[in-house]
DNA sequence: CGGTGAACTTGTCAGTGACTAGATTGATAG
DNA sequence: CTATCAATCTAGTCACTGACAAGTTCACCG
């Protein structure tokens, strides 16, 4: 798992232990979801007391809201690779059909965080630059939530239909930001 | 709560303990969420005993499954108050923002149930008659799968913006499905 | 060398879901 | 009327979990 932090005299202290046990964490949720998510399990798993996650996470809440900083982390990466609307939303919708206990995570109750502002702002430039620069900071903010109302519904709603529905929905939106626009 | 089937000679028999536990299950999560649900919690608020639920529910799973087509139940109801796309939209995020539990519960994992089929159907008419009558089946799936995107996620997303929004996230998805229809 | 505080352990408690065995009841059959 | 009998509910228990309290180890600093 992670390094030590420095060579241990003996096996008292783990050396990072909350890096590790973010790192466990996150593949038991990844693979079982966070009902499956036990601070006693992962302690086990890392060697260490059942207790000793309470020194790093004040709260199983806590704990959870780091793995939701982590979700927006991978999920702001992984649209930074889409350029245009039509990529991001093709990104989006692999993203959240490929990874769906991260996107539950990722939506779920918390705060917002810098990894989260950065997905809805590359969302944002997408539009932005499909509607040219005239447009007004009010119809951008309608048609962004437009875009992104389509793209996270489509990732996250039990749909059937593969890549061929999904660019028949990407043309839905696109058409309609172009011609409702004003 | 639920009238007893019988005047009971005792309070042994509770009469409908079944329709009382979903009851009250239901008030729990409309008001806390899932998290908050708890079998003994739920029985010892009808004055029952802790495992009385588990000769009407195997599993609190199969409790869950209960209030999981009854949130449908009521969803699909609501639905069948808008007339066309627009309308059952509206209705669609109204209810969604009012009841956040709910959409997550019907949402969460399960299987479908007859309500959620006619919640389904009832969008999907909605888009037909926008459509014509000469469109083609695939087509008609593409367009209901871009109709159904656009207001869940607008529905279910963290979205700043009121009925005005709304209207035009609508606007968007009527004029999309319109000029993309092949 | 001694103190200080962070990191970790051990022990414990209450709440939970699930399981088992037994008690109570009302309906039904004889 | 009475003897069953299945459904319903109670009581007791287990394993697991999150949270808390108190003690232990260890690195570091003066």
């Amino acid at each position: 798992m992670a390094a030590r932090r420095k060579k241990p005299a003996s096996q008292y202290h783990h050396g990072d232990l909350r890096s590790a046990i973010v790192a466990t964490a996150w593949t038991v949720v990844a693979r079982d979801g966070l009902e499956a998510l036990s601070l006693r399990s992962v302690a086990e798993a890392l060697g260490v007391s059942h207790a000793a996650p309470a020194h790093h996470f004040s709260d199983k809440a806590s704990l959870v809201a780091a793995l939701r900083v982590e979700a927006w982390r991978r999920f702001a990466d992984a649209l930074e690779a889409g350029q245009g609307l039509r990529a991001i939303g093709r990104v989006y919708v692999k993203f959240a059909r490929a990874h769906p206990r991260q996107v539950q995570l990722m939506f779920g109750p918390g705060e917002d965080n810098e990894h989260a502002a950065r997905a809805w702002a590359l969302l944002r430039a997408a539009v932005m630059d499909l509607l040219g620069p005239k447009i007004s900071e009010a119809e951008l903010d309608a048609m962004s939530a437009a875009a992104w109302s389509g793209v996270h519904g489509l990732a996250t709603l039990p749909i059937a239909g593969g890549d061929r529905v999904t660019e028949r929905v990407l043309d839905v939106l696109e058409a309609g930001i172009v011609s409702a626009r004003r």
